[in-house]
RNA sequence: GCCGCCGUGGCUCAGCUGGCAGAGCGGGUGACUUGUAAUCACCAGGUCGCGGGUUCAAAUCCCGCCGGCGGCUCCA
């Protein structure tokens, strides 16, 4: 951290203030009023017995207010309802909390928490008295419950956010290939079939489908990857076949990163919730994070990379000559509480991988150059991996007054894909960036996910401190990009399967791209006889610098064919008598397959191994993550 | 998070007006030795998601929880 700057970073501590309530379903709650302290309210009568009855003992503590007891309203009338009960007692209860309010504030409270409930028959206990008191506790597995309200000032900060990001008024247009900005009703969708559904997901949102995504119903089948409900919803666990796929794809776009120019970093994965300069940012954001408890503090997990990739910036010392200035990190993973109803598939985790790189910029000139050149990158990265333009809507987030300051560079994005654009303009900056772009990928069930994205940072630089030293010698706030060349690789693996449907819908072979098919050959002896001729031609393949195996089970030819392609297996090769003469191999070929015929040629392993090279040219390489015999290998289901 | 639907061998599902837990696939064993979408026979395998309740009796009815799917909301 810069000491000029940290003069300007102010901490606020969370002062941990709860309403503490204790509450008991009881067949009867029965008080007598003794005697008075000094804190006593006004109270004539002798006390009350009450059958039926939710009681709650209440502490209210320094800091809670009419919106904790609102709160705390709610969460008792939650459990009234859920053990059925139309009677509540509120009874003060000091002992709950070492932090009591003044008895002026609690009695007040306890008033109006009283009020709140008027919809029961609500009993109160006087406060500031001396009681004996007999409760019947009914002893099922609700009647005994705690709860603590929480009356933190995030909670609020939070709120004003929200509320603010509600008024933020959003105007859609489409820019066209031919650079006019049409407002969105106008534009004629006629031939962007596509582009017209990610429009009404974004702004209609009207869906209305009754299906399993099939991503889901394939990443199973394929023993790619499956939920894991021993953890939490969103987390999930791979297979060897999943995991060798992400892996393959975690090494390419890293290298595509580093290739770009990024420097390769790795941070930590959790943060402390009430460092000064991370607690501010992460209040401007409503999510929810996870929180660990340590020894002494309570962290927050990492939800991209920002948080250790800017401190880090933050302590560096950059010049001019540094810029623009690139770091890069797979961060596996990035933690996100998103709500439960929303988690699906591979499509949205609450842990996941991300390439986050960040760029520090000079000035906004060179933040623009740098937007585009991470716009073509991203393009190719994806491209490359399998997921062509016409799989993907674009859509450019921006404020209106950058827009106008800066149509021509808007404009010219359009020329890199030549296809509509969709624009969401803003009337002023909510978030933290003035201009966004994200590739939205469209599944079979007509939803929209982002895949890549960047976005130009105009506010962390001066939140965290960073800066570089200008010509002139002076210290200046960069501008910081956040690229996401691929979005989550998870979401990858979600849009190549959902092609993959889109590829059987078109009457094809569903099928991954070869680079990524765990088995890229497979081997298939006609009967015992040949088992060992197999495996010499497997070694041959192997050699090669090919995944394959070879299927020695004792099953019948047709039925072990079968097998293959309901593994999308690309390259099924037969081995019997006649392939020991000609010393050929008998190969079906996948992708030049269609559901009503199959392609299949004869070919030297020597060629099928060139073929297969030349069809990953360029594309990372890891060997077969399974046993080599399909006698010997297990069912992951 | 809210609303709705669902949860039965490893997988896909039947059984659900309460009355002995089933099938196919997969797995094991054996026979067969296979030429491009499922060879035959036998065997093993189940706290019916979990916890309560109603009942002589619960996979089946009721309540709560957990998990999944869909919708809403949200998505830095």
């Amino acid at each position: 951290m810069h000491p000029t700057l940290i003069g300007k970073l102010y901490y606020s501590h969370l002062n941990g203030s709860f309403m503490k309530l204790l509450l008991i379903h009881a067949d009867y709650m029965e008080y007598e009023v003794k005697k008075k302290t000094k804190l006593a309210e006004p109270f004539d009568g002798k006390g009350e017995r009450v059958e039926e009855v939710l009681v709650a003992f209440t502490s209210v503590e320094k800091g809670d207010n009419e919106d904790v007891v609102k709160r705390a309203a709610e969460a008792i009338r939650d459990v009234a309802k859920k053990v059925n009960a139309e009677r509540v007692m509120i009874y003060p209860y000091a002992h709950l909390s070492s932090n009591l309010a003044d008895a002026e504030t609690a009695v007040n409270l306890l008033k109006r928490l009283e009020a709140e409930l008027s919809d029961f028959e609500v009993h109160r206990s006087p406060f500031g008295w001396y009681k004996a008191f007999k409760i019947s506790c009914k002893g099922h597995p609700l009647s005994e419950l705690s709860r603590e309200i929480g009356g933190e000032a995030e909670a609020e900060v939070t709120q004003a956010l929200r509320d603010e990001e509600e008024r933020v008024v959003s105007y859609w247009y489409i820019l066209t290939p031919e650079k006019q900005l049409v407002e969105v009703e106008k534009f004629d969708f006629t031939g962007y079939e596509n582009l017209r559904k990610f429009v009404n997901y974004e702004i209609a949102k009207r869906r209305a489908v009754d299906v399993v995504p099939p991503h889901v119903e394939y990443m199973k089948r394929l023993e790619i990857a499956d939920y894991e409900s021993a953890s939490d919803s969103g987390h999930i666990r791979y297979y060897p076949k999943g995991r060798l796929i992400k892996t393959l794809l975690e090494q390419y776009i890293t290298r595509k990163c580093i290739e770009y120019g990024a420097m390769e970093v790795e941070t930590p994965i959790m943060y402390d919730r009430n460092h000064p300069t991370l607690r501010r940012y992460l209040e401007r954001f409503p999510a929810r994070q996870y929180i660990i408890k340590g020894d002494k503090r309570e962290f927050f997990l990492r939800f991209a990379a920002c948080f250790g990739q800017f401190l880090m910036l933050s302590n560096s010392t950059i010049t001019y000559r540094n810029l623009p200035l690139k770091i890069y990190e797979l961060t596996r993973y990035s933690f996100r509480k998103e709500q439960r109803g929303e988690l699906v598939g591979l499509r949205r985790l609450r842990a996941f991988t991300m390439p986050d790189m960040h760029t520090v910029a000079k000035d906004m000139e060179q933040a623009m150059q740098e937007f585009f050149n991470q716009y073509r990158l991203s393009v190719e990265v994806l491209n490359e991996i399998g997921i062509e333009a016409k799989d993907y809507e674009v859509a450019i987030r921006i404020t209106k007054d950058f827009y106008e300051e800066n149509k021509d560079f808007v404009h010219s994005l359009v020329d890199v894909l030549k296809k509509p654009i969709l624009i969401e303009m803003w009337d002023h900056r909510f978030f933290y960036f003035v201009l966004k772009f994200e590739f939205n990928f469209v599944d079979a069930l007509d939803k929209a996910s982002a895949l890549s994205t960047v976005q130009i940072d105009v506010e962390n630089a001066e939140r965290y401190g960073i800066t570089y030293v200008d010509a002139d010698g002076k210290e200046r706030y960069p501008y910081i990009l956040h690229c996401s060349v691929s979005g989550a690789v998870e979401r990858v693996m979600y849009a190549l399967l959902e092609k993959a449907k889109f590829m059987m819908d078109e009457g094809k072979l569903p099928m991954l791209p070869v680079w990524l098919s765990p088995t890229q050959v497979r081997v298939i002896p006609v009967s015992e006889k040949f088992v060992d001729a197999a495996v010499k031609v497997a070694e041959e393949i192997e050699r090669g610098g090919v995944r394959v195996d070879i299927d020695d089970r004792n099953e019948t030819l047709g039925k072990r064919i079968r097998d293959a392609q309901t593994e999308w297996i690309p390259y099924i090769a037969v081995l019997g008598e006649k392939e020991l003469e000609s010393g050929k191999l008998t190969v079906t070929i996948r992708s030049e397959s269609t559901q009503k015929e199959q392609k299949r040629v004869e070919v030297t392993a020597k060629e099928l191994v060139e073929r297969i090279k030349k069809e990953c040219e360029g594309k990372p390489f890891m060997p077969l993550p399974l046993p080599k015999f399909l006698s010997t290998r297990p069912s992951f289901r």
